[in-house]
DNA sequence: TCTGGGGTCCTAGGACCC
DNA sequence: TCTGGGGTCCTAGGACCC
């Protein structure tokens, strides 16, 4: 029998913002983008509870947040209290949590900074694996001092939809012969994988619900979603047979960058296209891997339209040199106005990346 | 409201080869 | 003169996730 967890830290930024800081308790909470006055062009990473109450979320841009957190204060609410990101402090505590969780499960997967499945069918039983679910959850409350919330089922798909089903600190536990029936009454987009996109078109069609869905045969998911329409068609019955993914490599590394204010300065451009291609290079050569083929770069414009170019080299190349020179080729045509910008729209973000890495020592170009 | 930054995976057309 | 099918690679875009 199969017995899989999945462990879903609660407003994990946030709650770590708030432990390590006791004036930041009881107050409305955001770590994200500077929000500069309202003016600030990023986004909310993680909202604590209290600032949820603001109507404050993930992704919400953060001017929006701002004007929130404003009128929240004119009515004599606290005030918001923004935060920027701390990646490396999160990644600190994401290595005690994963720490925890390996000592009691045969095998994770890490699938963020604040998720990760693990196997619990050594357990033998629901009853078993929940036992030691509430030792993990022990464990961690008194290791890091923060809460997360766990999923059991008999699948990863069941395992990460239940852990979201009871936050902050919930345990929620799906059989096997329950799982089909949990699923029904869910909103379709409470399956991984349908966005807002998905979510839209199936509404289109009046379906709302994983029950609503579960009308469409084989047939019609594919020929609506093509490949994963088939995939779609077993998670809304509960199968999913994917295993843990314990090792990765990664597949590409890249840097993007929206700026405070859209320009079409060339001697900026160039300077942050330079900037971008130099910082993934350090991030390259810490990688380990000997080699990349395909440079791509990213060109967001004004109105949000957002461009990819991209070249794969005959041979990989290596060097900051080889980056930056095949970036640049790639991005000239944009800054003029005969070619990829004949409207010369201003851009907003520019961006780079690496793909094809290569690990072993093949030929490389200079 | 005005939309980050890090990624992954899939699709589709065209080139090219057999 | 008009005509295949399959496979792989490259490129660009899109949807999605945290």
């Amino acid at each position: 029998m199969r017995i899989i967890g999945h462990l879903d830290m609660d407003a994990f930024f946030a709650a770590i913002e708030e432990r390590d800081n006791p004036r930041l308790q009881g107050k409305p909470l955001v770590v994200g983008a500077d929000p500069k006055g309202g003016k600030g062009r990023g986004v909310v990473s993680t909202a604590n509870y209290k600032a949820r109450e603001y109507g404050i979320r993930s992704a919400l841009p953060i001017s929006t947040a701002w004007r929130l957190s404003e009128a929240a204060r004119s009515k004599g609410l606290p005030p918001v209290v923004f935060l920027g990101v701390d990646i490396e402090r999160y990644a600190e505590v994401s290595e005690q949590l994963m720490a925890i969780l390996r000592k009691h499960a045969a095998h994770i997967e890490e699938a963020s900074i604040d998720e990760a499945y693990f196997d619990l069918s050594f357990t033998g039983s629901y009853e078993q694996a929940t036992i030691v679910c509430k030792t993990i959850k022990r464990k961690i409350k008194e290791q890091t001092k923060l809460t997360g919330s766990v999923g059991v089922g008999p699948n990863k798909l069941i395992a990460k939809i239940a852990s979201d089903r009871q936050k902050p600190d919930g345990l929620t536990v799906v059989l096997e012969e329950n799982a089909e029936i949990f699923l029904e009454p869910l909103p379709i987009r409470t399956i991984p994988g349908v966005g807002p996109k998905t979510e839209k078109r199936f509404h289109e069609m009046g379906i709302r619900t994983v029950k609503d869905a579960k009308n469409l045969s084989q047939e019609a998911l594919n020929t609506m979603m093509g490949k994963w329409g088939l995939e779609l068609y077993e998670k809304l019955r509960a199968r999913d047979n994917s295993p843990l993914v314990e090792q990765w490599e990664p597949k590409s590394i890249g840097e993007q960058e929206t700026f405070e204010r859209d320009t079409l300065d060339p001697v900026f451009l160039r300077k942050r296209l330079r900037f971008l291609s130099e910082e993934v290079h350090k991030r390259f050569l810490r990688s380990g891997f000997k080699g990349f083929r395909t440079v791509t770069i990213t060109v967001r414009f004004e109105d949000f339209v957002t461009r990819t170019r991209s070249k794969t080299l005959k041979v990989p190349g290596a060097t900051l040199k080889t980056l930056h020179f095949e970036a640049l080729k790639l991005f000239m045509p944009f800054l003029d106005r005969r070619e990829e910008n004949p409207q010369q729209k201003f851009i907003r973000l520019l961006g780079v990346r690496i793909e094809k890495l290569a690990s072993n020592k093949q030929p490389v170009s200079s």
